[in-house]
DNA sequence: TGCGCATTCAATCATTTGTTTTAATCTTTT
DNA sequence: AAAAGATTAAAACAAATGATTGAATGCGCA
């Protein structure tokens, strides 16, 4: 239980690799065979460190997606008071769609994996488990939505609660589609989306998003169906 | 290679059972003797019927993806001829993303396959496999989104090609990822998004798709990197 | 009816999977 | 330095996987 100073680093070498393996063919497309052998340890590591399989993609996950998450509040803490500590005190869009979403990048680059696969990573964490995120990151990540949707709120007060919740939803899917298929939307379009540069890529999904989160709601006017 | 009537059948079962699991727990989550058992056949049909896994991933895929493709066709199809047949007619904007988005939901309900799993499906489709489609529907996704750019490029003269593909593309993403997570963001909200209703969600994508798709070019203006 | 073919079935194959065990090695502490 | 504990390593485990075989069954057609 102590856990040596070699023991700990072992431990992140197997969370690295596991991590970039998971990433490119999907959390049941790899064996902990590749991953360790990839890490240069022994199968039997991860049953040592992690117990089983299972939690290790539980570590990875957490381990990837806390750090955006916080992030993200950083951000958004950094731009509230940037607008002023009034109570009244409206953030631009533009800087909560930034705190949202600019967090994949730059955390990105501090850690081991590269840039392509901490996308895929996030989108297979998704798509392989259905979204569910393990219990401790699952309150960081709640917390941060009710953060987001409460500084919206305060920036669009004419939309209602219920359509603001789906656009950011909605604002959620157009940041994790488009890192997850960076290369290969490059490739399908024959290159006529221009060299992927991320930072051009942010801010032409905030753009967008910036439109889908100000566009004028339809149903709201011609009589709602719902209460 | 005849093929008797009951052998289409179960062939037609299997691609049923394949979709439904395929969808709830991935390709590679989904073992062989699964689904034949699902499909009330014997394991060997797969081989016999599709030559191996792969290979009925395949088609089921593309028995998936291709209803999808063909019906936004036709119904990209039939707003041009509403809107007039003139060389300078434009479709709305709402019409174009409303034969793009809603055929998942028609289709849908015709194919055997739940709606939820359909979405799962096409989401699976995207994550397992790199968003690679089978060369078999490869070619006529090429075509659609041919067509869509096209169709969108007369709508929004103003928005250069270029960031017109990034916004069909993140537009895509809205509609992947909602469908993909319907059930999640549901809970995950606490039913604060209301109930999820296809058509409700349909408009609202549309909405926000709508405000992406007009939104200001910050790039464009302010001199932009690339030529 | 009976022949020929397409289709199903049960049984088996070699691999691979996650996991466990046992011994060896390294670290820390006394 | 020696004992104790933590960490690695090699080997083996049962279970599950995709694939294949060869016999049985069903079907259409002469």
């Amino acid at each position: 239980m102590s856990m040596t100073k070699n023991s700990e680093e072992t431990k992140r070498r197997i969370i690295g690799a596991a991590g970039r393996l998971f990433g490119e063919r999907g959390f049941e497309g790899v064996s902990l065979r590749e991953i360790t052998s990839a890490a240069e340890a022994n199968v039997a590591a991860v049953n040592y460190h992690f117990g089983n399989k299972e939690q290790l993609i539980d570590e990875v996950i957490v381990d990837h997606v806390l750090p955006v998450i916080r992030e993200r509040l950083r951000l958004l803490e950094e731009a509230k008071v940037a607008a002023g500590d009034g109570d009244d005190s409206v953030v631009a869009i533009e800087d909560i769609l930034n705190a949202f979403m600019r967090p994949f990048l730059t955390v990105m680059n501090e850690s081991g994996v590269s840039k392509a696969l901490f996308c895929k990573l996030s989108g297979r964490c998704m798509s392989d488990r259905g979204g569910n995120l393990p219990e401790k990151a699952l309150s960081e990540f709640a917390l941060m939505v009710k953060m987001f949707t409460t500084e919206l709120g305060k920036t669009i007060p004419e939309l209602s609660p219920k359509v603001l919740l789906w656009r950011l939803h909605f604002s959620f899917g157009v940041m994790a589609h488009t890192l997850m298929y960076e290369e290969r939307f490059y490739e399908m379009t024959k290159g006529g989306c221009g060299k992927p540069d991320l930072e051009t890529t942010l801010m032409r999904m905030i753009d967008y998003c910036k439109g889908g989160l100000l566009a004028d709601d339809s149903g709201e006017l011609g009589g709602g169906a719902d209460a």
